[in-house]
DNA sequence: CCCGCTTTGTGCTCACTTTCACAAGGGCGT
DNA sequence: ACGCCCTTGTGAAAGTGAGCACAAAGCGGG
C-alpha cells in the first residue's frame, strides 16, 4: 500500500513554506499599515531576513501574483496568503494550564492578528476557577470534553506542568482535537492524523548554549568562515506582544 | 572573500542533530531518574519520537559511545550530550521585558535542568522596577550594559513588546550577548555572529490552522496517503514547566 | 574457547531545501 | 509603437536530512 507519492506534491506546499507564511504575512501587514501599495520580492526578503529567491519560490507556491517589472500588490497578497493559511475563517483556540504562562498567553494581544478566538481557559486548580483572566472566566478542566463541543475547539494549546500533558492531551484528542500547541516539556503520543507543535524554553536556550560554546570553545577566529549566517531563522515560534 | 565551505562539516554537528539532542537529554534524565542503567537506541528513540536510525547517527556525531548488544550507559551518555551542548559550565541569562511572559520565563522551574543562571530581569516600567519575581529583583532597563558586563550575560531573551525589541537587541549585541532568545514578534536585524532563536505562538497557530485547514478542506478522506505522519516534531522550542 | 544473539555504527539512496542564474513578461518613457 | 529596464517565476545544481539495511562488534551461555 502506501503510494509513494509519484508526482513531486499532489497541489501540496512545502512545509519549510508553510512555516515562513506567517514571517510573509506578518510583514506584508506592516506595509499595509503603512501604506505601502506593492513591494518587490527583494524588499520584502530583506524584511523578512530571507533570500528573495526563496521568497519568490514559496509565494510561487501560492499562484502567480505579483507581476514582472513591478512586484506584489499587498492588499492582495495578504489576501492569499491568510487564505492559504485558512485565517480567512476562524479557529477556537482551548488553552489549558492557566499558570504564568497560560496568563501571558490568554493575554497576548491581538490573538495572531485575527483569525484566533480564545474560546476557553480551563485548570485543575480550584482556587483559580471562577478567576477572570484576560476577561475570560478560568473553568474547571473537568468540563474539558463538554467545553471542546459547545464552542467548537479546533486547537487546544497545552501549558500545564510536565506531567499533566499527555492525560490532557488524550482528553482533547478524544473529543476531536487534532490540532494541539505544547508549551509542556514532553513528548506527546498522539495518534498520527494529530498534528503536535511544540514550544519548549529550555530547548531553545540550550540549542544557544550549543553555538555560544563553539564561539569561544576553540580559540578567537578562523573557522568562522565555513559557518555562513546565523540562526536567524532557526527558531519557529512566537509569543510576546 | 567567504570561502564556500568546501568541506561537508569541519568537526560540525548538524543543526538538524543539535535541535535534537536537549530532546534526548531530557529522556536521559528521565530514565536515571528511575534507575535505568542502560538504554537502547530502539528505546530511547521510541520515547522521544524519533527513528532509532535517525537517534543512532546523532549520537554518532558525539562519538562512539554505545555498546553493541547492549546500548547505551545512560549516565555517560548524559555526560557526553551535556558536554556537547555546552551545558558543563553555567550561562548566564538576563530576561528583558517582565510582563506576563516575562514572569512565566522567570519562573519556569529548573531552568532547563541546570547550565541556566538567571542573572538579571530587566523592565522599561518604573512601576514594576523593583518588584520581586522569581526571587529576583526586576531592575530598570537603563543599566542595561551595566548588568550584563557585571553579570557576563552571554544570552539575552527578549520578552518586550515588539516595538521595544530591536532596540533592546541593539543594546544587547552593542555590550556584548552574541546569543539572543525572542519572543517578540519581530524578525531582529544583527550581525552574522550573533545568534537569534525566536519563538512565536503566531506563527505556530498559523502553521496549525495551515494543516487543520487542509484536513476539513477539499473534503473527507484520500490525499491522505501521500502526506505521512504529522508534525510531531515539527515545533522548536518549550517553556511549561 | 567458540557460537549465536543483540544492538551499534554507517554506506547508500532518496526526498526535501536552498540558492543561483536567467529567460519570460510587463510597464513606462520616448 | 518600440525598446529598455526592472522584477517575476523557475530549471537546474548543490547542500542537507531521513531512513533502510547490513556488516561489525560486544556479551553470555555452553
Amino acid at each position: 500500500m502506501t503510494r509513494r507519492t509519484p508526482r513531486p506534491r499532489e497541489r501540496g506546499i512545502p512545509e519549510a513554506t508553510v512555516a515562513r507564511l506567517p514571517v510573509y504575512l506578518r510583514a506584508l501587514q506592516a506595509l499595509n499599515d503603512q501604506g505601502t501599495p506593492t513591494v518587490s520580492s527583494e524588499d520584502l526578503a530583506a524584511t523578512t531576513g530571507v533570500n528573495s529567491a526563496k521568497l519568490r519560490k514559496d509565494l510561487s507556491h501560492l499562484g502567480s501574483y505579483g507581476t514582472r517589472g513591478v512586484g506584489y500588490d499587498v492588499d492582495y497578497l495578504i489576501y492569499q496568503v491568510s487564505r492559504e493559511l485558512g485565517l480567512t475563517q476562524d479557529w477556537s483556540v482551548a488553552i489549558i494550564g492557566i499558570g504564568n504562562l497560560g496568563r501571558a498567553l490568554a493575554n497576548y494581544g491581538g490573538f495572531g492578528s485575527r483569525g484566533f478566538r480564545i474560546a476557553a481557559l480551563l485548570d485543575a486548580d480550584s482556587s483559580i476557577v471562577g478567576d477572570k483572566v484576560a476577561g475570560l472566566p478560568v473553568r474547571h478542566i473537568e468540563i474539558l470534553e463538554e467545553v471542546v463541543g459547545v464552542e467548537d475547539v479546533s486547537i487546544g494549546v497545552i501549558a500545564t506542568p510536565a506531567a499533566a500533558a499527555q492525560t490532557v492531551c488524550d482528553r482533547l484528542v478524544g473529543c476531536g482535537v487534532t490540532s494541539v500547541l505544547n508549551f509542556a516539556p514532553v513528548v506527546l503520543n498522539v495518534p498520527a492524523a494529530v498534528d503536535v507543535r511544540k514550544v519548549d524554553l529550555s530547548i531553545e536556550l540550550q540549542i544557544l548554549a550549543f553555538h555560544e560554546q563553539r564561539k569561544s570553545d576553540g580559540h578567537g577566529a578562523s573557522e568562522w568562515f565555513g559557518m555562513p549566517g546565523s540562526l536567524r531563522d532557526a527558531g519557529t515560534s512566537d509569543l510576546s506582544g
